[in-house]
DNA sequence: CACCTGAATATGTCAAGACATATTGACGAA
DNA sequence: TTCGTCAATATGTCTTGACATATTCAGGTG
């Protein structure tokens, strides 16, 4: 018996969705080895019968993970796990999200905080008049001794009171989500530069060093700009990794 | 009759899916402005009635523009179109692709292409034995007169030969997919470091300029890595652009 | 032997309907 | 006035069923 449904056990008292109590064993099922690269995957029907589940249920779970780069669909042949390491897509989280999943207790140094007139490209990125006050907010992060990236971010000042938040032990993505500003779309934009004196001193490279540069816009569920950010990081202790999936 | 249908007009004989055409005409009146930033589209319900089609059709349509970041959903509230100009998030197609649809004319030298033994990094991007001979291509591409990105790949040597290829004037990608390997999915890494004498001279900058670096693997419809590259491009003329959505 | 045909298989698309759940606002009671 | 409840609304999830189309392979035909 090769069904891959012999991985997947379902909670239906569970206000968990079946497609995606589906899709996470099946993902668990492939990390793990269980399913390894190259193998076919049950066809939807068959996968479908065994779970007690109807096709499009199934259907919609293969396609998160399909989303994610990790399965392939070939009409009329079937469904196949890539070959290759999983590098989680790039996700909506931030820096210090990210570096607290991987356990390397980031801290963070704030350089300042304080409410500024927004410039020409701080306006239009966040749909406010030219001039506006906006939140100014610069940070350095480090990881362990070492400083691994400077963040400069600019908020609307009617969404949360930075002041009154303490910035060096929870991040700034953190702290608006438990305020109740959700973002759900970001658009960035990565490039590279030399640092100036300044910037090179507080990542603690060398002067004119290379850096790999980010700039940030993060919209909320109103589609509105909740958040602007132009950051520097040390190239050689962080890069982007991204999934393409073609569609 | 501020119906979001009246911008819609399907062809049921034409072998686009319905779906596609809904989101594709959906997708034009939001650049045209006929729908602008922060506007709700009628519920999934009425605009299935309106255009004769069942709510999973129209909902599909739905997802492929949310997915794109174009479009925000609020449970019990409805869709609203995202703020800010859209940048199509990263695609699997290439930088000739890219720069050819952007009416640029891009060119390309070719400074080598040869077989050669695959390294340790190569052999395990591409899941040969190390040492198994690989193509090895490293290309200049311009703009203009300006060198842009200097791009070394290696791919396996059973798939293709490179070597009757006329790669000065298509791209790499554009000639896979002409012999008919369909590149699904690809992993990349972007960061940056210094240039090496070479490396600024083919590109036209100054010794030890800071460069924008991308890795790439990419996996066909069978799961199995296709190509493998290491690309320098030049951060004054480039950078990577991308939209993420939460989900 | 080579080529064409057709069946089997699996994904792609679409429909119609049901119930669940989050959000919002109106209404009524304390 | 303020709080809580309830109805209306819209998206989220799930089912059953159907037909379209690409792929593969076995078998028949020239």
């Amino acid at each position: 018996m090769s069904d891959t449904a012999e991985h997947i056990k379902l909670d239906r008292s569970s206000p968990v969705p079946l497609y995606f109590q589906v899709a996470a064993q099946l993902e668990r099922a492939i990390l793990d080895g269980h399913l390894g690269a190259g193998a076919r995957i049950s066809d939807e029907i068959s996968l479908a019968g065994s779970l007690g589940l109807s096709r499009p249920t199934v259907r919609q779970a293969i396609q998160v993970l399909v989303d994610k780069g990790m399965l392939v669909r070939k009409r009329g042949v079937g469904t196949q796990v890539v070959h290759g390491k999983i590098n989680r897509s790039v996700e909506l989280t931030s820096l210090f999200d990210d570096l607290a999943a991987a356990g390397q207790d980031p801290h963070t140094v704030v350089q300042s905080c304080t409410r500024v007139a927004a410039t020409e490209e701080v306006a239009t990125e966040l749909r406010v008049a030219p001039g506006e006050e906006v939140w100014s907010l610069e940070r350095v992060r480090h990881i362990g001794t070492e400083p691994l990236a400077l963040m400069h971010n600019y908020l609307p000042v009617d969404l949360i009171d930075l002041e009154a938040v303490d910035l060096a032990e929870h991040g700034l993505y953190e702290t608006l989500r438990e305020r109740g500003v959700l973002m759900r779309v970001a658009k960035q934009r990565i490039g590279a530069r030399k640092g100036d004196a300044r910037e090179c001193e507080l990542l603690g490279e060398k002067r004119s060093a290379p850096l790999l540069t980010m700039q940030r816009t993060s919209y909320d569920d109103a589609g509105g700009a909740v958040e602007f950010g132009t950051h520097l990081y040390r190239p050689d202790l962080y890069t982007f990794e991204l999934t393409l999936v073609d569609r």
